[in-house]
DNA sequence: TGCGCATATGTCTTGACAGGCATATGCCTG
DNA sequence: CAGGCATATGCCTGTCAAGACATATGCGCA
């Protein structure tokens, strides 16, 4: 993870920038109307999300469609791995617990 | 998540500390001692760590043990489930091209 | 090539937050 | 109950990043 990946994602608005497009790409106008947010502001957040490779764009006449790019999920999954076993292990002791419940 | 729980991991400080408390339970003063930062600091992430439900104490004696609380882990799990879905797609299409080209 | 649309960038202000330091609180032991 | 240890909290300051606004750039079309 070359820039943070957490300090992006901890801004709200690139969240829901991320949820727009992880539906499907969308060009910046498109954004601007979803999301109710001034075009300036949208188009820093993308520079972020691209500094960071949590998206990527390509143009299309004047217009620049964006979409989400996996790997930098993935990077964050590889990075909660360690913790999952922690809750999993969880349940299992909750799963067990109810096994004994029952008897 | 009642606080942002990507603000509250945006800190590099905070994630060390969790690395940290993931190996095992650590009382305060050995938290200050591993990580090399000063104990008001290492005080007040902790609270920010508590007040999101990443981690919870328990006293013992003058010490406060802490530990880790694995729900908030599996909420951001929640969060990162339908990426999860982009790119294991994106693996699939890579192996069906793999299976493609070994023909 | 000049105009208009879509997007990017620069500047400024403001607010939030982290760290340093001093100090308060809680708890045990002599 | 006094003193000391472990931890929490309050105050202050510097830093950084987000949003508003103005403006620059890129691209297509008449």
């Amino acid at each position: 993870m070359p820039v943070d990946a957490f300090a992006v994602l901890a801004e709200p608005a690139r969240r829901r920038i991320l949820d727009e497009l992880r539906v499907a790409d969308r060009s910046v106008g498109e954004l601007v109307t979803a999301l109710t947010i001034s075009q300036p502001t949208v188009s820093k957040h993308l520079k972020v999300l691209r500094d960071a490779g949590f998206v990527s764009s390509r143009s299309a006449a004047q217009q620049r469609i964006y979409h989400v790019e996996p790997a930098q999920f993935a990077a964050l999954d590889e990075w909660l791995a360690p913790y999952r076993r922690l809750w999993t292990k969880h349940l299992d002791k909750l799963a067990r617990h109810l096994d004994t419940m029952e008897q």
